[in-house]
DNA sequence: ACGCTCACGTTATACGTAAAACGGAGGAGC
DNA sequence: GCTCCTCCGTTTTACGTATAACGTGAGCGT
């Protein structure tokens, strides 16, 4: 269908061939010729680019227009349940507003240091953030783009939308639902990620725990890994001293960890032990028995994120969202079992 | 740091600024001033540039050279781990590049007759597609992008590179494991996925089978989740008949779905039912006991695919990798029970 | 018959950059 | 003294599009 010629034709073949000028093709193909433009001679216009196998250069519009319909997504990883649904999410509505997701390739975690223009992604209308520290808003404020800050440190920069997560009240509701059932020796597995969001995780089960004036609470560090949970929660149960009753996760991939240590140390849960985790991925009902966890919804941020941006990026001024968080209890939590002591 | 002025700076004031004409400025930003332009010439426009706070306009850049540093990566779906891995490793070498990549947001799998231009993404320099069928192939040949497909249809066009995975030869592995131990009496649990990888599944499935005379093979098709694997595999063990030994899953999701029917149903893995899964996600793992499965590098798979697109970007010949896949036995597969007749 | 509006296009320009084509000055060679 | 390089830049142009500014002829009221 395109001539044998190699070159793309551009709009100016095309109005050569519909014998208009390429300001016709231009309006037509942009479709702002209502009353400019008759709907016969549009008609071949459109006509004309159609045989001509026509598509508008992107560069050269950019150009122009000096928007590219382009937004840069900032995420830690997308091998994180978490993060491919945000981006699952936002790409929904970004896809029905004609723009285009540029992931940012993001090694190793986004550090505040980090900046992620210093690869020169491509030309941008926004930024969409994830968990990412007040600091690091600064850098991305430099380049005054429109920005929406997901799950991240709460900032003062007026301009800049934000969608919270209140993953703080989901930890205060396990942490509710375990001293609930007695318990009152806890296990923060926690995990070894530069992220505002475990930060802010630790502090709540703290304080909420804090409120039960006889909860105690050690804490163990992992990295993002089943493995490194099953390691760091196997040491935390054979440590000297009582041992902990309950086990609160930082996010289900951890909570894998802390049952392949309760099995190993042949400990039933959630007889013996209890375990909850953060997320709701397909793990946690893949486990047996299935994890008690904290719901996030991760591709309603994605499409509240993406909304606030398109709304920022269209002139309207930045609102803050607020996504729900469910507590969903499943079989992994129990009433602890008796104290020793108690036993006949 | 950038002027009050609140357009952002361009080459022209950073020429101003430091005294020469633009072209030199974009001579020592490309980096191409090699006995063009002086030593403190050029950092005179160096250090312009910095306290103007200039970053060149990309959407000029791609205009003027016709590239965009901006590939396009179409997947069914970053949810599922095989593709997010897939995307890992492409972006480890698109940013090694200074390349960018474009997810393509496909509503619910990308079937052979969907055009992913068709909501005209950013400019693109190539794209890498994956499980695509050949069908589809055509449709992207149509602009003349450097294109490589991973793990698709074979197919003769001239100029596509490829990246294979043998995912036949690995569930051709499986069977043969699971014929060794015995089994006889297959049930393959069937992706209702249309996409070409799963078609070649079910084919070598079938011809692996066919060389062991006495084998048997039911099929069960699913959705894409473990409660639909469940449902389809729990049909297919109540159905009349005698009972499938074996149940081979076209993905670790469906396994978990196998793992629930068995549960239900009262069988005991592996004891009472050999499940064997493919990709070695987490999920593999986290199961109880953990999954036989077919192991696939996803990041591999990416990596070498950026790799192949970068080449023929640049002009190279087209090539064709082949990545290995493996089989790990793990606890899920066992010699199958003794025939009810055997029984004292 | 004159000006006005309306419907339908066209002409001209700018977006910011890359790079080809074009000097000018200061030596080297003879 | 003349040419010829070499070094260090500059001038100029083109990329393809969107859109502001500008006709132009027909219809119409007076």
């Amino acid at each position: 269908m395109p001539p044998p010629g190699k070159t793309r034709p551009t709009s100016r073949d095309v109005a050569r061939e519909a014998g208009v000028s390429q300001a016709s093709v231009s309006l037509v193909m942009g479709g702002k010729w209502q009353g400019r433009i008759s709907a016969p001679t549009a008609e071949r216009v459109r006509e004309a680019a159609r045989s001509l196998g026509y598509r508008p250069n992107l560069a050269a519009r950019n150009l122009r227009t000096g928007r590219t319909r382009t937004v840069l997504l900032v995420v830690p990883s997308l091998t994180t349940h978490f993060f491919a649904g945000v981006h699952t999410g936002a790409a929904r509505v970004a896809a029905a507003h004609g723009f285009s997701i540029v992931l940012y390739p993001s090694p190793a975690g986004v550090g505040p240091a980090r900046d992620p223009f210093a690869s020169a992604p491509a030309a941008l209308d926004g930024v969409l953030a994830s968990s990412m520290a007040a600091q690091a808003l600064t850098v991305l404020r430099g380049d005054r783009l429109p920005l929406v800050m997901l799950d991240s440190e709460p900032h003062t920069s007026p301009g800049a939308a934000t969608v919270n997560l209140d993953i703080a009240d989901g930890v205060r509701r396990v942490a509710g639902h375990l001293l609930g059932l007695g318990h009152r020796r806890f296990l923060h597995l926690r995990a070894d990620v530069p992220s505002w969001t475990f930060g802010q995780r630790a502090r709540a089960l703290e304080a909420r725990l804090a409120e039960a004036r006889d909860a105690t609470l050690a804490t163990a560090v992992s990295p993002m890994t089943a493995e490194g949970g099953r390691a760091a929660v196997e040491a935390a149960l054979t440590a000297p001293g009582p041992r902990p009753t309950a086990v609160v996760c930082d996010d289900d991939l951890l909570a894998v960890g802390a049952y392949k240590a309760a099995r190993r140390l042949g400990l039933r849960i959630p007889r013996d032990l209890s375990v909850t985790g953060v997320d709701d991925q397909v793990l946690a009902v893949a486990l047996e028995p299935e994890l008690t966890t904290v719901r996030l919804d991760a591709e309603l941020t994605g499409e509240r994120g993406m909304e606030a941006l398109l709304s920022v990026i269209d002139g309207r001024a930045p609102v803050t969202h607020d996504i729900p968080v469910d507590l969903v209890v499943r079989g992994s939590t129990a009433p602890p079992p008796p104290p020793l002591a108690a036993a006949p």
